[in-house]
RNA sequence: GCCACCAUAGCUCAGCUGGUAGAGCGGCUGAUUUGUAAUCAGCGGGUCGCGGGUUCGAUCCCUGCUGGUGGCUCCA
C-alpha cells in the first residue's frame, strides 16, 4: 500500500504544515487548537469560500473563518436563513422554497405558501429554528449534474428551485447542502452544523415578487438576523429601535414641522410654519450659494402644453410617473415632472454666444410625480416635491471644469449640513428606456468618470442607474447611523438640446449644439429635510432651527420686560417665541427642551430690574447672565457660525 | 399597483370572548406668582377612518373602500 501523498498548507500567518492530501480545514482548524476548531465557521482555501469539510487536495493557502472574520457574518445569515426553510418545511410541508440570501445584517427566504404567514407563524418558526440549532445537525455539500438535480427537486415538487437551476450558466458547479431532512439547492458555503448559530431573530414577513417582477407571483418573505453572539444581535436590535426613534414623521409631528394628511392626498405635504420656516432657511441660503456661483435665478410654471412634453420625450419615456393631463380651452396640459423643458424655453429666448456659455439657470422648483401608493414614504418619497434644480448649458469644451464645479459644490453645500461622508456612482445607460445613440452614452459616461478621476473622487459603478437622455452622477450622504440616503444627482443630457434644437454660436460663427447638464445638489427638498430630521433629531444648528430662541419670564410679574426683550430680538431678525402662559418655570424650560429650541432667555426678577437675561442653552443648561446687548452677540455669533 | 399588518379624543395609547367608550399629556377656567426639564383643582373634548352586511344589539364578526406601516430584481 502506497503512502498517503503530502501536500503543504500555509496559513495566514505564514506558517506551513505538511499534512495528507485530502485533509479538511476542520482537521487543520483542530491540529492548531480546539478553540479554534470551535470557533471555525468555514474557510478560505486559495481566496475561495469554502466549507470547513471540504477536502484540500493540493498545496494551499488555508484560512480558517471564524465568527471573528469578516465574512462570517455572511455566512452565518446565510445558513440561518437555511434552518429557517427547514423549519418553515417541517411546519408547513406545502410550502414551496425559493430564494434565501443574505443581505446587510438580515437574511430573507421567499416561500411560496397559501395563505402567508402571520406574526403567530414566526413565533412557531422560530421555536422550531432553535430546536434545529439545539440538535445541532450537520451541514453537508454534494454536488450533481444538471439533469440529476433538476429530477431530485422535480421530485420534491420544489418548482422554483427546478426554475433556478434551468437559469444557471451551464459551466456552474451545481451543489446541493443538506441538513437533516431537509436538502437546499445553494452555491454556500455554509457553516459546518446548525449548532453554530448562537443568536438569531426572525424580523418581519412581506410580500415579494418572484425574481421581483410584478408580472410574478406574490411570494411571502421572512426577513431575520443572526450574529454571532446574543451581545452583537441586541446591538443590532438598538439600531434598528434607534432608526424608530429618528423617525423623521414622528419628529416631524412632535416638532409640528408638517404633516401629509388623508384630506390632502398621499404623497403631498403640507408645511406647517415650524416647517415652512426651516424650508425658506434652506432655499435662502441656496439661493445665495447659487448666485455666488454665477447662477441665475428663473421661475417657471407648474404645467405646460402637452407638446412641450412630446418634444422633450417625457411623454415617451416618463408618462408613467406623470399624472393624467387636463383640458384646458381645448388644449392638453400636463403637471410638470420636471423643470427642464422649461429651463430650455429661457435659454432658446435669444440667440446665444459661445461667450455667454457657461449659462446657468436655477430654480426651486415643485414637481409631481406619480409614484405608486405603497412607495410612499413620509418625507422621503412623495408625489409632489420642490426640487433644488438647475440646468447647465456649455460649450464640449467647457463640460469637464462644470463637472469638476458641480461635484465640489454638492460636497461642499451638504457638509453644511453636517454631512460628511459621501457615496459616489456613475449610473450607466438603461437596458431599454433610453434615447440616443449608444456610442454618445460611452462618451458621455467616460467624460463623467474622468472628471470624478480628476479630484480624485472614488466612486462605484450602477449599471443600467441613468435617466432616460443620458448618465449621471448620484452622491449619496451618510447619516449618523451611517444609513445613506440619494441626494446629489448631476444628469448629462444629450437628448433635450438636441429635441429642442439648442443652439449657440460659436468662434467659428457657425451654429453649434450646446450640452446640458440638470442637476440637483439636495435632491428634493422635502427628502432632504427628512435626512436632516433623521440625522439631527430634530435639534438643528441655531442657523436652521425654525425657533432659534425661546424668551421665558419667570413670573408674570416679568412678562412686560421680557417681552420687550422677545421685540429687541425680532428686530435682529432671531427667530424667538414668547412664552407667557401661566406655567413653573421649570414647565416653561421643559416645553422649550422638548420642542429643541437650541436659546433660552429667562427673565426674572433680579433680570428685570437690571436689564439682563439669564441664557440657558438646551441640552448644556445656564450660561450665565448677560445685559440685553451682549446676550444678542452671543446668539447673533452662532447663528453667523453656520 | 401587489402581499401582510394597522386605523379609538388634538397627541400617545387602554378597552377580555359583541351590550353605543376610558387614561395620561395637550386645551380651557380658576387658584398659585413661581429661579432653570412637568404647581394644584375643576371643565370641556370621540357618529371608535368611511360605506354596506350579520345580529334584538357592532369599536369588537364579515365585506367593500380610503389612508397608513413593513416589504416587493442585493441571483440557488
Amino acid at each position: 500500500m502506497s503512502p498517503i501523498p503530502k501536500i503543504t498548507v500555509t496559513l495566514p500567518d505564514g506558517a506551513q504544515m505538511s499534512v495528507n492530501t485530502g485533509t479538511t480545514a476542520a482537521e487543520v482548524a483542530k491540529s492548531i487548537s480546539d478553540g479554534l476548531f470551535k470557533n471555525s465557521l468555514a474557510a478560505n482555501v486559495n481566496g475561495q469560500l469554502v466549507d470547513l469539510y471540504i477536502p484540500i487536495t493540493a498545496d494551499s493557502k488555508v484560512e480558517v473563518i471564524t465568527y471573528k472574520s469578516p465574512e462570517a457574518h455572511d455566512i452565518l445569515l446565510h445558513s440561518t436563513s437555511h434552518v429557517m426553510a427547514q423549519a418553515v418545511k417541517q411546519l408547513f410541508p406545502t410550502a414551496k422554497v425559493t430564494i434565501g440570501p443574505a443581505i446587510e445584517n438580515r437574511f430573507y427566504y421567499d416561500f411560496d405558501v397559501e395563505p402567508p404567514f402571520t406574526d403567530e407563524d414566526l413565533d412557531k418558526i422560530e421555536k422550531r429554528m432553535q430546536e434545529i440549532i439545539a440538535a445541532d445537525i450537520p451541514v453537508r455539500r454534494e454536488e450533481y449534474t444538471r439533469d440529476e438535480l433538476q429530477k431530485k427537486f422535480a421530485a420534491m415538487g420544489e418548482t422554483y428551485k427546478v426554475e433556478i437551476i434551468e437559469s444557471i450558466a451551464d459551466n456552474e458547479v451545481l451543489s446541493v447542502y443538506t441538513q437533516g431532512d431537509f436538502t437546499d439547492l445553494c452555491r454556500g458555503p455554509h457553516i459546518p452544523s446548525t449548532g453554530k448559530i448562537k443568536a438569531f431573530k426572525l424580523l418581519n414577513t412581506a410580500g415579494a415578487y418572484w425574481r421581483g417582477d410584478s408580472r410574478n407571483k406574490m411570494l411571502t418573505r421572512i426577513y431575520g438576523t443572526a450574529f454571532p453572539s446574543e451581545k452583537e444581535l441586541r446591538k443590532y436590535l438598538n439600531f434598528l429601535e434607534e432608526a424608530k426613534r429618528r423617525d423623521h414623521r414622528k419628529i416631524g409631528k412632535s416638532l409640528e414641522l408638517f404633516e401629509i394628511n388623508e384630506q390632502v392626498g398621499p404623497g403631498l405635504v403640507i408645511w406647517y410654519p415650524r416647517g415652512a420656516m426651516l424650508l425658506q432657511i434652506i432655499k435662502d441660503y441656496w439661493i445665495r450659494e447659487h448666485l455666488e456661483r454665477g447662477y441665475e435665478l428663473v421661475q417657471t410654471p407648474h404645467i405646460g402644453k402637452s407638446n412641450l412634453w412630446e418634444t422633450s420625450g417625457h411623454l415617451g419615456f416618463y408618462r408613467e410617473f406623470m399624472f393624467d393631463s387636463m383640458k384646458i380651452e381645448g388644449d392638453e396640459y400636463f403637471i410638470k415632472p420636471m423643470n427642464c423643458p422649461f429651463h430650455i424655453q429661457v435659454y432658446k429666448s435669444k440667440t446665444r454666444s459661445y461667450r455667454d456659455l457657461p449659462i446657468k439657470y436655477a430654480e426651486l422648483g415643485t414637481v409631481y410625480r406619480y409614484e405608486l401608493s405603497g412607495v410612499l414614504h413620509g418625507l422621503m418619497r412623495v408625489r409632489g416635491f420642490t426640487q433644488d434644480d438647475a440646468h447647465i448649458i456649455c460649450t464640449p469644451e467647457q463640460l469637464n471644469e462644470e463637472i469638476i464645479k458641480l461635484v465640489q459644490f454638492s460636497f461642499d453645500y451638504i457638509r453644511k449640513f453636517g454631512f460628511n461622508e459621501f457615496e459616489v456612482f456613475v449610473a450607466t445607460k438603461p437596458k431599454d428606456k433610453y434615447v440616443g445613440e449608444p456610442a454618445k452614452w460611452e462618451e458621455a459616461t467616460a467624460a463623467l468618470r474622468y472628471a470624478l478621476d480628476e479630484i480624485n473622487v472614488e466612486y462605484a459603478l450602477d449599471e443600467g442607474g441613468g435617466a432616460f437622455y443620458g448618465p449621471k452622477i448620484d452622491i449619496k450622504i451618510k447619516d449618523a447611523l451611517n444609513r445613506s440616503w440619494q441626494c446629489t444627482t448631476i444628469q448629462f443630457d444629450f437628448n433635450l438640446s438636441e429635441r429642442f434644437k439648442m443652439e449657440y454660436i460659436a468662434s467659428d460663427n457657425e451654429k453649434h449644439q450646446p450640452y446640458m447638464i440638470h442637476r440637483a445638489i439636495m435632491g428634493s427638498l422635502e427628502r432632504f429635510v427628512g435626512v436632516l430630521i433623521e440625522n439631527t433629531l430634530g435639534d438643528f444648528p441655531v442657523w436652521l432651527a425654525p425657533v432659534q430662541a425661546a424668551v421665558i419670564p419667570i413670573s408674570e410679574n416679568q412678562n412686560e420686560v421680557a417681552k420687550q426683550f422677545h421685540n429687541r430680538l425680532i428686530e435682529k431678525s432671531i427667530r424667538t417665541e414668547f412664552n407667557s402662559k401661566n406655567d413653573t418655570i421649570g414647565a416653561k424650560i421643559r416645553e422649550a427642551e422638548l420642542m429643541k429650541i437650541p436659546y433660552m432667555f429667562i427673565i426674572g426678577e433680579r433680570e428685570a430690574q437690571d436689564c439682563t437675561v439669564s441664557i440657558r442653552r438646551r441640552k448644556s443648561g445656564q450660561k450665565g447672565v448677560y445685559d440685553w446687548e451682549k446676550a444678542i452677540a452671543i446668539i447673533a455669533a452662532e447663528i453667523e457660525k453656520q
